[in-house]
DNA sequence: CGCTTTCGATACGACCCGTAGCGTAATGGC
DNA sequence: GCCATTACGCTACGGGTCGTATCGAAAGCG
């Protein structure tokens, strides 16, 4: 057995400030270079350490870059502002803050292209990066429930079906304006955004008049 | 002047099959292969063609790969259900459709990745996909008010603001679902998504009771 | 038939990859 | 303090891809 714990065997142990200089000497060269020109022997260099060290930690250029874009959405926190429309505008405009930077902007969509044809990566994308996102919502959304803004999960299968795709909504818009279409999400945006989340499309009317949303009560 | 049609220029003409052999090689070792392992040598030797005349018409990987994935949105079409609801989802399953194919999930996000730190590639992008999407939200829309399903525009700037919203929200929900969320979005998925695109999050209530959507009127 | 441009083929230096080998440094067990 | 064990820095290496240059042959135009 592995009785003794495994974080203490016998040996020289792995140095702490090698990991933490190697992830932000990755992301420098991702402002700099960008996925494609960025290399491994570059990024040991910068971070003052040997080619080969890099290598007994990762297993490539794909797995060290999640690493080092998952660091940046440490940050991403559900804010309490009173209401759950000044919640989703809040934490939509602290990840669209975070893919303004170019690191995360070269290096997140890379990993997910080139997860298309590893499993192992997209488990690793999920539980570094998106899971965390995914929570998010669940507390957006309960806490939104007990402020009584939004109904009470019908059935259990519903409510997590009803989250994936409130997070794809709101985390894809994100993305897609702000790598895609390439203009900023400003607070106008995400303004707009919000509104037809909450109250859709077809209540969408500037001037406050009457909606024709009773036509769409049943589809 | 250039008065003589410039494609009639004297000497032998660009050969009109390798382009379209050289394309369709560049899909099929996106899906053998995927972005990064995908060499211009090998898509050559599938054409039938020298690594030289490649480069004589694209700059390099990323510009043959848009042009390679570009034409797979060729087929994207608006199709008239008769209602507005019909339409979306219509539209969407078609995307979600293009998605789906290997060719497309590690071409388009690879180029995209590439494209944050290229503007020329981004205007390329723009030009050759993302605009053709961009229209059928024009159309759609435009379908919807003649139909009353939806309230006319009420400023013009107002309204292209809106069209670039449901478009980075419509396009940017079924490519985090099916890339980063890696699940399909099948008929289920798609009819939750429109549902909520049209009456709303706050009015999302399974068992058609009211919602608390007075509470939401002014933000 | 000339002129012009493209095509196929080959060759080339430059760069990066990922690994192996080796001597050294740092830790825990005894 | 000594030893086994593991991590580290450094160097070197074969293999692969890049992007370009060069050259003769091929295909249209007038």
């Amino acid at each position: 057995m592995q009785s003794r714990t495994r974080s203490t065997r016998a040996g020289r142990p792995r140095s702490a400030t090698a990991d933490a200089a190697i992830l932000a000497a990755t992301r420098a060269a991702l402002v700099e270079l960008g996925w494609s020109r960025l290399t491994l022997g570059d990024v040991a260099t910068r971070a003052g350490v040997a080619k080969t060290t890099l290598y007994r930690r990762w297993a490539g250029k794909n797995e060290l870059v999640v690493d080092a874009v998952a660091e940046l959405f440490d940050e991403l926190r559900l804010p309490d502002h009173g209401s759950l429309t000044a919640d989703i505008e809040g934490v939509v405009l602290q990840f669209a803050a975070i893919l303004d930077r170019p690191e995360a902007r070269s290096g997140l969509m890379a990993v997910v292209a080139e997860s298309t044809r590893d499993e192992a990566l997209r488990e690793r994308i999920r539980i570094s990066i998106v899971d965390r996102q995914k929570r998010l919502v669940l507390e957006g959304r309960a806490r939104a429930q007990s402020r009584g803004e939004l109904p009470p999960e019908p059935a259990p299968e519903e409510a997590a079906r009803t989250a994936d795709l409130i997070f794809d909504m709101v985390a894809g818009a994100v993305v897609h304006r702000t790598l895609i279409s390439a203009e900023p999400a400003d607070e106008q945006w995400v303004r707009g955004f919000t509104r037809i989340l909450l109250t859709g499309l077809a209540a969408h009317s500037p001037s406050g008049g009457p909606s024709l949303l009773e036509e769409l009560g049943g589809i």
